[in-house]
DNA sequence: GCTAGCTAATTGCATATGCAAATGACAAGC
DNA sequence: GCTTGTCATTTGCATATGCAATTAGCTAGC
């Protein structure tokens, strides 16, 4: 309710008095308090909460909307937006909407699931720690009946405790993980490899032949969520962005 | 001078003052009417000039400081920032710097050039049009005399006409566009391909060897500047980038 | 010459105020 | 019921004003 909404809007102290309500409902928001359609309290209700003026509750929200936390509307008011589901530059790819976008149909598989602690060789691979709980899974994802990547994954269960109970047989992880979790940070690294035999089978190209390689990893504040890696063969992908010289366009 | 500097700001009357001044300041920046380290003129200055009050000077200042066009300092006054090097997500390359960061020793050849229209082949490739006029060149960028990445690329010499004097003995063509010619917009493309027996050769590896190709294509406004097709043996590289749900961290 | 301190220029922040624009909700009229 | 109009809420924008913080450049004193 409402009254919940204004008594977790804080001032810290710590800097000017806009940055500090900036501040204040972005973590309100990226923490999950406030969830996507989360209606924010208006100017004049956190203008006499807060007891600043509402110029300044006015910058902190201004800036919020141009971030993208937020979206504002006369009359209707403010909302916490739903998170953007794609990057200018690499997309946290939805692999099924991926795949219908190119007008193909889709179909996947779970090939193997391993919940535990790691083993050394994997701990390594995705730079694990040897006592954490995790869930590793290798799926296939089809496009019109053809292989078209190739995921491997762990879920991090202290982060994600969902997870342990989940089969994935209807949602692929990354769908289902986009749902059950939050993320506040993420790392890419791109690079070519030659398929491994394995591999190579699995998606049905001749071992050796170049291959996009995505590693993911996950953060949602210190803790780690996720780390993924895809393995797209390469002759049929390639992956594009578009920018300007101070940023994203 | 100063009096140029503030001829130059105008409002055109479509949408907030604010925004015409900050649009009216971008303008001159992006199109190098004022490079970087050029000092934009005291909010009182702008406030006298356009008849607007100070805090709707300062708000359209604020904005480019926030979109690191700017960089203001109380006292010093505010100054046109220099671009940033670096992208978040893929880095608008200085080869050298990148072999230098790493420790290596950096050194560079042009394996070939040819000026003029493009052939059919050259043309399909890169994606020109038949009439255009444009340089066509070929270099080889070393690490500790190993080949580090082969570069094959093209000016527009429409846009940049300075190119076609330059031999680019001493500096590669990269850097030399960077300080000889502005971009608003790039768009990269990567992928995986395996590595032509003669892009082989040169590389000093096997054909068919998985190789990362990044290619770019670079406009100013709407004239294309330069585009280029980076080949970089894939065991020995990966891009990184870094970001959160809501862009660029 | 060198240093310490002062002054003034410049940006940063917050407030109070007023009006404009969009629009959800409701009422009135048909 | 449907449409039309009115009202009230909420955000958007601009102004005027005042003070704080930073610091370049100058000055006074040694």
């Amino acid at each position: 309710m409402a009254q919940d909404r204004l008594d977790a809007v804080k001032l810290d102290g710590a800097g000017p008095v806009y940055d500090q309500i900036r501040r204040s409902i972005r973590d309100l928001i990226l923490g999950g308090t406030w969830p996507p359609g989360t209606s924010v309290p208006p100017e004049h209700a956190l203008m006499e909460l807060l007891g600043a003026s509402r110029m300044t509750v006015h910058r902190a929200l201004v800036q919020l909307a141009r971030e993208g936390l937020i979206t504002r509307r006369r009359r209707s008011g403010t909302v916490v937006a739903s998170p953007p589901a794609t990057h200018a530059m690499l997309d946290i790819l939805s692999i099924p909407a991926e795949v219908e976008r190119l007008g193909q149909r889709y179909a996947y598989a779970v090939l193997a699931r391993h919940d535990g602690r790691p083993s050394p060789e994997l701990a390594l691979r995705f730079g694990l720690k040897r006592g954490e709980r995790i869930a590793h899974l290798v799926t296939l994802h089809q496009a019109d009946d053809r292989p078209h990547v190739l995921e491997e994954r762990i879920i991090h269960l202290a982060t994600v405790p969902a997870a342990a109970s989940e089969d994935f047989a209807e949602t692929p992880p990354g769908d289902w993980l986009l749902q059950h979790s939050l993320w506040s940070q993420a790392e890419h690294a791109i690079s070519a490899v030659p398929a491994e035999p394995d591999d190579a089978a699995l998606l049905g190209i001749a071992a050796g032949e170049a291959c996009l390689l995505i590693e993911r990893r996950t953060w949602n504040q210190a803790a780690p969520v996720t780390a993924v890696r895809l393995l797209y063969p390469g002759n049929r992908h390639r992956f594009v962005g578009r920018f300007g010289p101070y940023g994203a366009v």
